[in-house]
DNA sequence: GTGGGGCCTCAAGTATACTTGAGGTCAAGG
DNA sequence: CCTTGACCTCAAGTATACTTGAGGCCCCAC
């Protein structure tokens, strides 16, 4: 069955060979060797980086997405079944993350108006006097969320 | 006028103070001095760090932060015309990125259904034959666009 | 069967974004 | 005045995510 070398996972993913050989130090992938050592990849694989590369342009952490592709098996080439789960709960983070930016870009409607983040009465910033009040500044814009 | 000192400031934005002397470090504000040497922080430079963090949290580098912000007098008070102009153009990054976001969650709508990142006809990932054929793997899902 | 491109390991380096610690100064309230 | 909490600098450390380099096998097309 295939078996691919790292040299063409780089090129099919667009990895660099040696992000690929960190991942798998990382725990993000587990290709098995041939009888010299030579790293031997499936396509399963080349799925799961796939997985990381857009998982990590959503600013996940390697460590995070480490935790979600351990609900796939192993060395078991993943059925349909484990990806849907997969991806569905990926697509509720997504979900959630564009919820927060498209809140934070109707927010910062409301101030290119009223030239805000420079003016001390807009909804985001209320005066310096209230924003102290309850310790805040940009948490009004940031929808008191945490990074990630 | 409004003179802060700069644990207060880390008070309002919620910022560490070691994180405000970091910023100041790369030119993203530019605090005043008292005869003995302490930062002397004002409304302007809260405002500032709004920006930086809300940029920040949009996955903007501190390096172009400072690209952003060089478009504001450095010292002078900026005008309400000069956030408007720079909360323009954020929003228009904004826009970029949730319509990015946008359009990756709905392709993995489509993989969602096919169980898709695991079975080879989906429309994202074609046949293995047809990526490597022309280099790519996640790129399908990633809209070919740069990270940033 | 061999030449050489591809692959190997391991250590060290890089970039970003800060934090921590040591050692010392400033300034406001009592 | 004097205490003391907030502030100062500078160097070093931390975490994340990789890349680069040295030194050396592997393996397949010719």
């Amino acid at each position: 069955m295939a078996s691919i070398p790292i040299g063409e996972v780089a090129q099919r993913t667009g990895l660099a060979v040696s992000a690929i050989r960190y991942y798998e130090e990382m725990g993000l992938v587990h290709p098995g060797r041939t009888a010299g050592g030579q790293r031997v990849f499936e396509r399963a694989d080349i799925r799961r980086l796939s997985f990381v590369m857009v998982a990590q342009r959503l600013g996940v952490s390697i460590a995070d997405i480490r935790t979600e592709l351990s609900s796939l098996p192993d060395r078991r080439t993943p059925t349909k079944t484990d990806w849907t789960r997969l991806s569905r709960r990926f697509r509720s983070a997504l979900d959630t993350r564009i919820q927060g930016l498209t809140e934070l870009r109707d927010r910062l409607d409301g101030c290119i108006g009223c030239g805000c983040l420079s003016l001390d009465l807009c909804q985001l910033h209320n005066s310096d006097d209230m924003a102290a009040a309850n310790g805040t500044g940009p948490r009004y814009v940031m929808g008191d969320e945490p990074p990630n």
